[in-house]
DNA sequence: AATAATCTAGACTTATTCAGTCCTGATTAT
DNA sequence: ATAATCAGGACTGAATAAGTCTAGATTATT
């Protein structure tokens, strides 16, 4: 089924994180550790990758951190996971890919119906920001329209 | 990064295989085993978990086989996925689910987020049919309008 | 200048998941 | 009765991801 990593989920809940504004907008892997519950190594690898994409700036040295660049409603979900875990590709058979696990011929043929997949699955990807996956503990607390 | 079973890809081109009406409609497992280029006990699996689906019809016995149930035009990548995986779910924590590796109590208040990205996701599927996936060779010698 | 705090980079280990295979049983045409 | 075919499920091995750790680079503070 489809799935995204692990990763890509705790990225998103450390960012929602780092929107709080707790810290003056700057957070040590520790402090948001602390404040997730998350393992602190495992933090650092997504703090890294976030950094690495360009999705918020590493301060280093002592009183360093991290601090977010754009604003939650500037990041999509398909961002996310694109630092996370690469191109947002969901077959081996899709543009930019060597295909390499692709030995049986009568497949291959497909690859231009994936690609049609893969593009829709990421516009999907696209249009929803991390602004909409946080949810804040007000609107956590209010009554909602409707189920789930 | 989100990727989907191989098995779906060979269910793709199974059905697709299917359409063409070679035998009469009527395919056994060694049939297209041998059509397709898989192994025969890998085009049985898969054979058995779209039946079980609902999507194409079992006869058994001798003399016996699968069939096209609907027209491929009818038939949606979501179903498929569906068939071979379980329900759409990008992640644990999804409607439907016991989100049992969720032990973090501040990554859970995500969830209604990622159900809206399931949902968007979902749709997109929805939207690509077998037929819009299954290239006739005729079509695919056609020349195109625009890359991919 | 020395120190401590903090990020950077990458290797490594372990756990989880998936692909693929096989076996046994049920059904049905000849 | 026999042979062909699907049904169901267990099992093994490989691929992938998660998570951890170690060593190095950078920077504020003393």
């Amino acid at each position: 089924m489809i799935r995204l990593s692990r990763l890509t989920d705790y990225a998103v809940a450390l960012l929602s994180h780092m929107g709080t504004e707790g810290k003056d907008g700057l957070w040590t892997a520790a402090d948001l550790s602390a404040t997730s519950g998350l393992p602190m190594p495992t933090v650092a690898k997504v703090l890294k990758l976030l950094a690495k994409s360009g999705m918020i700036a590493a301060q280093r040295g002592a009183a360093g951190g991290y601090k977010l660049l754009r604003a939650q409603s500037a990041i999509s979900v398909a961002d996310i996971i694109e630092a996370m875990d690469g191109p947002i590709a969901i077959t081996d058979c899709a543009e930019g890919s060597e295909h390499p696990g692709c030995n049986i011929e009568s497949i291959c043929p497909m690859s231009d119906g994936w690609n049609k997949v893969n593009r829709a699955v990421r516009r999907a990807l696209e249009q929803v920001s991390l602004a909409e996956m946080s949810v804040t503990p007000a609107s956590r607390a209010a009554p909602r329209a409707s189920g789930a």
